[in-house]
DNA sequence: CGGAACGTTGAGGAGAATCAATTATAGTGG
DNA sequence: CCACTATAATTGATTCTCCTCAACGTTCCG
């Protein structure tokens, strides 16, 4: 089990990978009140487009992002882990931009917007660590258009386990060579825009290469190089190599 | 030609587009000193992953974002138009999240990031703005991740087309019915995920239904409901339904 | 223990890539 | 102004990746 305190501790310390925080600062995201929801596998967290007053912080679980079409079919264009604020962006534009949907079970902790906000108005530097990881949530979407638009399916694959690999380590829930990956395949197939069968094949050609395994809820890299290799991975674009300018002054 | 001024001018209506400003914020955003920049079609203008320390305010002309893979094969994963910072991301995250690309002749005005820091600092509204527009840019990548994820190539050719269509109109840069772009039938193809040869055949069939065409340089849609309901196009991810709640108070 | 969800495998087909050649267009310098 | 060149658009033929459909095996959970 989680609670809200650890949840928020996870939160700030996400932040200060990437921005220089102070104390007062961090205690004022500590601060912050939470409503904790418990969400079975396969729900609908936020719907795509729905107006929201909270921003959903996952404390447990596995939360994807996603965007629909009119015939309902869904891709998942990022994936949120233990620790991160899946729609911070709702706070300055709550029309969330994309749907949340849990991969399995999932503890959520909703922070209210006027909280965030207030917190926001009253901590320049925290509005600007928020900001900033908006901008490292643009430059993964970025990476990740480029990912399902420009390689096959083999480089695809490979090049979200090695994503799947580092963030799991950052969050503290696995390794690099082996990580608790609680999604079915048919959610990694939405995540790199094949099918459920495709994926299916492409992991079992990863498996007889001894590069990687990915089942029953794990994956296992024997192989790091040669995954990265196949990847065609480079981990820039995820903006964990070192907090980032600060703007405002302490105060 | 355009000036500097008017250049601002474009990027503060820009961002009034999605967030309240004061007239003292936006004076402040207009007295912003910049460097002018005539670019060629076809150049880079940021590379992937540089480090800068200036932001690319498009004047005139249209701009691709770009990511690379390490064999050099290139993604657009985004379009910038007059008006546009197009790595407004890099003012808190230096190391460019992505590369940029003149798909034509293109003037650009590089606002240095010492200038957008010190803005963001003393005005705080501004922040929130820029911040925003940053939101905005991730809700855009996400569906770009859909288009290329799950469509087909007919349902992305023309999901791009509505929303330069609904962006030229905006940036007052033509209308949705008939708008100038510029850019290859190969630069269409990195940014939908395709060939050249077969966005060519595609854009084929557009015309040949009498939905749409382009060519010179210049798109005409000759039945937008068509156009829309082949792309699965719902512009609300554009995040252009008006400004977002204002967290700070003006001063 | 039974059912539902998930994973695995095969066969066949569709859509897009690739390779290749030709035509159009725009830009360049004589 | 026109030849010359490079770039871009167009079209055809072929190949291959990935999708679709279908069946069966496995795992998990009430």
């Amino acid at each position: 089990m989680i609670d809200q305190h650890l949840a928020l501790q996870k939160f700030a310390a996400r932040l200060t990978a990437r921005s220089v925080l102070t104390t007062s600062e961090r205690n004022a995201i500590l601060a912050l009140k939470t409503e904790v929801r418990i969400i079975a596998a396969h729900r609908d967290i936020v719907r795509f487009g729905e107006r929201v007053d909270y921003s959903c912080l996952v404390g447990e679980g596995l939360v994807g992002r996603y965007a629909e079409g009119l015939d309902g079919r869904r891709q998942i264009t990022g994936l949120c882990f233990p620790g991160d604020m899946a729609d911070l962006s709702s706070v300055v534009s709550p029309n969330s931009a994309w749907g949340l949907t849990s991969l399995n079970r999932t503890t959520i902790f909703r922070v209210p917007h006027v909280q965030l906000r207030k917190l926001a108005a009253t901590h320049p530097g925290v509005a600007e660590a928020l900001w900033r990881d908006c901008v490292a949530d643009g430059s993964i979407f970025s990476e990740w258009v480029m990912n399902v638009g420009r390689r096959d399916a083999m480089s695809r694959t490979a090049h979200l386990l090695c994503e799947l690999a580092i963030r799991s380590e950052r969050a503290e829930v696995g390794n690099r060579t082996s990580y608790a990956l609680q999604m079915t395949q048919g959610a990694f197939a939405d995540a790199t825009g094949l099918t459920a069968v495709h994926v299916n094949r492409t992991l079992k050609q990863l498996r007889d290469l001894s590069v990687a395994s990915f089942n029953r809820g794990r994956a296992t890299v024997y192989n790091w190089d040669r995954l990265v290799a196949i990847g065609d991975f480079d981990p820039g674009y995820m903006l964990l190599d070192g907090p980032g300018p600060r703007i405002v002054q302490p105060a």
